[in-house]
RNA sequence: UCCGCAGUAGCUCAAUGGCAGAGCAUUCGGCUGUUAACCGAAGGGUUGUAGGUUCGAGUCCUACCUGCGGAGCCA
């Protein structure tokens, strides 16, 4: 099958390469022919290019192994870049021989439409489609962003453990797992309490890991298994986590917008949407937020009349973020809808100093956060109030006993923050193998 | 867990209670610039499962299973 003498290129490169001869190694996006000319469009990762094979200025026997390749067949062309208007992504390859290495027959994800459920028993391969590539190809700098700008703020990584002895705040249905002599174990669903260790020890850290939770959710933004990136702040309050939020998410957005501007084209993502989220933020005291609620009530908008002292539903959550383009930072809720660590307002008891920043477009929240409780006695009170085992948290209250300082955090969604950057419905297709309440494979 | 919708060819979907269909995919043939290529032909079905109503059920009824959308809860 000819030797494929030429020197590697990878697709995303192919400008660097116009007049040369390359070798691609990839798989068949797609064929067409035309009788005595081929278009096998080629897959390497990077991209996909299109090729050119003619009848006569290529083997026989090369022309009939390409001439009946199936979609995904895995192979190497060589042949010369060239730079052509008719081509998808504007150039082409004049293919002069090839290898390879799997024919491929019924690839079972074709160029048409696919239901949801097809797909997500085909994961392993629709990672491959143009779409799922883009979107994956977002989360990387997502994620990459995050990091480098924790990093550069001067935040230390000291990741919090998976197996936790008890629940961290409380509230949510854990996953047990039956390992440990004697002891029930459970799947983290917040690294919260090991950051405010962490942070006593680097003044700045933060944990980013998978969180688990067993609730049995149904709807576009939850995941049974999700990443999520919690930093914690020594010495600080919730003023700077909402200003840290601001700065994280526009960092991020930024960041999307010059590296991903190919992806965002190919997920129809509209960049001013991006563009917009800059500081500073809009921020709104719980008591307003309700306000605006019960003003949404009498006009029609909203069809039950929000109750003060209660959460946010996700109805009230699209309607409170759908006056801005930018994210909106709800603070100060009642203290009775928030983890018992939080801190509360020492103006009026019942308020807790958090934080919950409402992404734009109905994608909810993405950040969670605020200022956590100092008193060793108000959090003895809060664990015993909350029928949490006290052995349990001995640790954490250590904290309090030896140099408790005012400190803060959030939490952020990596896949939320995923979905309402790339603007797609469901936060599913923002990981690579989703877990949801009834999906475990592959 | 609750509410709503759906399940027919490998995939996406049609079919007034009256012969089980189309497009794509697959196989074969044609075409020297295709862009989800096109043209012609072929193969492909226990209509989610179990029961019921009816002369006759993909279609109506009951239960169950699976999926989707939403609620609650959350990031």
């Amino acid at each position: 099958m000819g030797t494929l003498t030429a020197p590697r290129a990878f697709i995303s490169g192919l400008d660097e390469h116009v007049g040369q001869e390359v070798t691609i190694k990839g798989w068949l996006y797609n064929l067409r022919s035309s009788g005595k000319i081929l278009f096998p469009q080629l897959r390497d990762g990077t991209g996909v290019v299109q090729c050119v094979a003619l009848k006569n200025t290529i083997a026989p026997e090369l022309w009939e192994a390409l001439k009946g390749l199936g979609q995904e067949s895995a192979l190497a062309i060589t042949g010369t870049v060239r730079a052509d208007e008719r081509a998808p992504g504007g150039y082409e390859i004049d293919l002069r021989t090839a290898e390879v290495f799997n024919e491929v027959r019924d690839y079972p994800i074709t160029p048409k439409e696919h239901g949801t459920e097809f797909l997500m028993d085909h994961r392993h391969l629709w990672l491959r489609s143009r779409r799922q590539h883009a979107i994956l190809k977002v989360r990387h700098t997502v994620v990459k962003a995050v990091r480098d700008f924790l990093d550069n703020d001067g935040f230390t990584l000291a990741d919090s453990p998976i197996f936790t002895p008890a629940a961290c705040e409380g509230t949510s249905t854990l996953f047990e797992v039956d390992y440990f002599d004697g002891e029930k174990a459970y799947l983290t669903q917040s690294g919260q309490l090991y950051n405010e260790a962490t942070a006593a020890a680097f003044g700045k850290a933060y944990c980013f890991g998978p969180t688990f939770r067993a609730e049995k959710s149904k709807t576009r933004r939850h995941l049974t298994e999700f990443w999520m990136v919690e930093p914690e702040m020594a010495y600080a309050t919730l003023d700077d986590v909402m200003t840290l939020s601001e700065r994280m998410l526009s960092y991020i957005a930024a960041r999307v917008l010059d590296s991903r501007a190919e992806e965002l084209k190919t997920l129809e993502r509209d960049p001013a949407r991006l563009e917009a989220i800059v500081p500073p933020f809009p921020r709104m005291h719980y008591d307003d937020a309700v306000k605006l609620l019960h003003k949404g009530h009498d006009e029609g908008a909203m069809e039950t009349r929000f109750e003060w002292g209660g959460d946010f539903g996700a109805p009230d959550e699209t309607y409170l973020s759908g006056n801005y383009d930018k994210p909106l930072m709800v603070h100060h809720y009642p203290a009775e809808v928030k983890a018992f660590y939080m801190a509360r307002d020492p103006e009026r008891n019942e308020l807790a100093l958090g934080v919950d920043v409402l992404a734009p477009e109905g994608y909810g929240e993405v950040i969670g956060g605020g200022e956590r409780a100092t008193s060793l006695q108000f959090l003895e009170e809060q664990i015993a109030l909350h029928q949490l085992p006290k052995e349990a948290f001995e640790w954490y209250l250590d904290l309090r006993r030896y140099g408790s300082v005012p400190h803060a955090g959030f939490g952020m969604g990596i896949e939320r923050c995923t979905a309402w950057m790339c603007g797609i419905e469901h936060v599913r297709e923002t990981i690579p193998f989703p877990r949801l309440m009834n999906r475990l494979r592959p």
